[in-house]
DNA sequence: TTGTAAGCGTTATCAG
DNA sequence: CTGATAACGCTTACAA
């Protein structure tokens, strides 16, 4: 049987309240009651319940990770650098995976929210805040990252690809190529939204007129990504945006079977979430979005709201960086 | 303030009981009162506190994976398919990434069986099982994934990799090639341990002595595939066993940058922890672990254990597939 | 410098 | 068929 604080208490001769202010240090203990009790812990191997512990103090130092699809190398690195991040202020992280699905995601945010978690790092596959709201009770700690639902005021941490992606366009356009196809991500998403806007902007802002068979509509896997590029191909593109890295990785494999070089029969700018592979690097151009650094700030941003909920919201956005050689 | 049950058998004219009883369908209860409880229960919006539930029971429907390296796709594919097996069965995931640190093992024990979690699934960094057995309390339900610590008895999952490996290698020799390379990974894991004899077992069988200066010892990192190929190359190899899918990205770069085309100047049979990309698929011979099947598995496992505590250990063994035209 | 005792919100054991 | 009520193991006023 496990000990438990009146085990000690009584092998030490001495109260459960002196043993569980020994334990958490949370007021002055003499030096020799300390080491009885101290002495007592270890004989008896002893260890708190967590388990009564945060059913008392209402804390489980849980941190809940609710994500799209973590077979996503983007979201599967921001899984890793979360969890370094909370480990360094004792916390553990849940993870959910709604793989993009609503029902999914609801479930998951009832779940946290429950008493299973003390903060949320969500990245929301829904469109407005408005649907996931009811799901998240007043003042529970919530840092959207890298998505930003509609009408959502409070925590964040992003990227903002606006600037960067009607850059890396305008470039292309100030080259000479004109036909430019774009690959889109899920349309409902900010982060997506962001993008159509940087590349109708540089189009726009050249005299371009937009020609909706250049533009395909992805779903932000490989495979998409491959039949898009194929469409935008046949339509007789000379170079083409692409809106996120694992769609870029279809699209690419596509060109390849076909024989088109990069960079020779056809320019690519793709967003970058994640290293590339080799091969990939040398002609495609690249919007590269600082994962790790988004998922740092939102994992100090949860412990930081948890540890004080009085704090403003705070909305941070990062910039990508635009890799003209690749990387 | 949140609802209580106690709100809600006032709220319904019932006992708590009755309310508790009707949220876990633990009794009979007449249609009549379960229909005024489930009313109140949503008129408060009500959901019991999940921190006082796993106090009482001391269940917290929690499962720790503890996994070396999240980073790794391998272990990431992993992850991802044991949250999917756990929602399923009502268990929600909690990570723990070591990054192959002994250190950063054993508090990830120390602290998912303190109370955290009801369970563990673990791909161990150590090389025997007495180094953790202190942090695993006895009858604590545990699987190992992927490793098997020497002197480990109990649940496991894992693939069984020598006959394939040793098949791959001897088919190389067949074939003709006889300097055959070999990028192993770290050194004290089972799995390698498994691959190396494959390896030496073939060579032997096929009266070749082992070239020292052919057996190159990496660090499971695509940097170290990449510098190991080139000693390797330089050692004039004609064909190479890569013991994982990281290094083998390491290496195949090299042998891009250096204009190796592989299948022609050089052979290549590669562990397959995961899908490859594009490029890498049409020559290399590799074999295939079944991440997934043996994630669904190890998650099932943890599961069966800990609502069937008298069950036997069960050891299960997979199988690779040899995929000589790639994949 | 330490002890006493009141809860925290459930579940589960008795009784009825 | 349902209700009282005693735990569960800890933290934290309040007392001394």
């Amino acid at each position: 049987m496990k000990a438990k604080i009146t085990d000690v208490a009584k092998m030490a001769g001495v109260s459960i309240a002196t043993v569980s202010h020994v334990i958490n240090g949370t007021r002055y203990v003499s030096d020799n009651t300390r080491k009885k009790v101290e002495k007592a812990i270890r004989a008896l191997d002893y260890s708190p319940n967590i388990s009564a512990r945060s059913f008392k103090t209402g804390r489980r130092n849980l941190i809940g990770y609710v994500a799209p699809d973590i077979g996503n190398r983007f979201f599967a690195l921001i899984l890793e650098e979360i969890e370094d991040t909370l480990s360094l202020h004792g916390y553990n992280l849940v993870v959910v995976n709604t793989r993009e699905d609503y029902d999914r995601e609801i479930a998951g945010l009832k779940l946290l929210t429950s008493g299973i978690a003390d903060g949320i790092i969500i990245a929301s596959t829904f469109q407005n805040y408005t649907e996931i709201q009811p799901y998240l009770p007043e003042d529970f700690p919530v840092v959207q990252i890298d998505r930003l639902p509609a009408g959502y005021v409070g925590d964040s941490v992003r990227v903002s690809t606006f600037a960067a992606v009607k850059a890396a366009v305008a470039d292309l356009i100030a080259e000479g190529y004109t036909r430019i196809g774009y690959i889109a991500s899920i349309s409902r998403l900010s982060s997506t939204v962001e993008r159509d806007q940087g590349y109708r902007r540089a189009l726009e802002e050249a005299g371009i007129p937009l020609d909706p068979a250049l533009v395909m509509q992805g779903d932000a896997r490989s495979r998409s990504g491959y039949d898009c590029m194929k469409k935008l191909v046949d339509a007789g593109v000379n170079a083409v945006f692409i809106s996120n890295s694992v769609m870029a990785g279809g699209a690419m494999s596509y060109l390849d079977n076909c024989g088109l070089q990069i960079g020779r029969d056809i320019q690519v700018v793709s967003m970058r979430d994640y290293e590339w592979h080799r091969f990939q690097k040398e002609a495609v151009r690249t919007i590269e979005q600082p994962a790790k650094e988004m998922a740092r700030l939102a994992a100090q941003q949860v412990v930081e709201r948890i540890e004080n909920p009085q704090l403003p919201g705070r909305e941070t956005i990062l910039r990508p960086t635009y890799h003209k050689a690749g990387a």
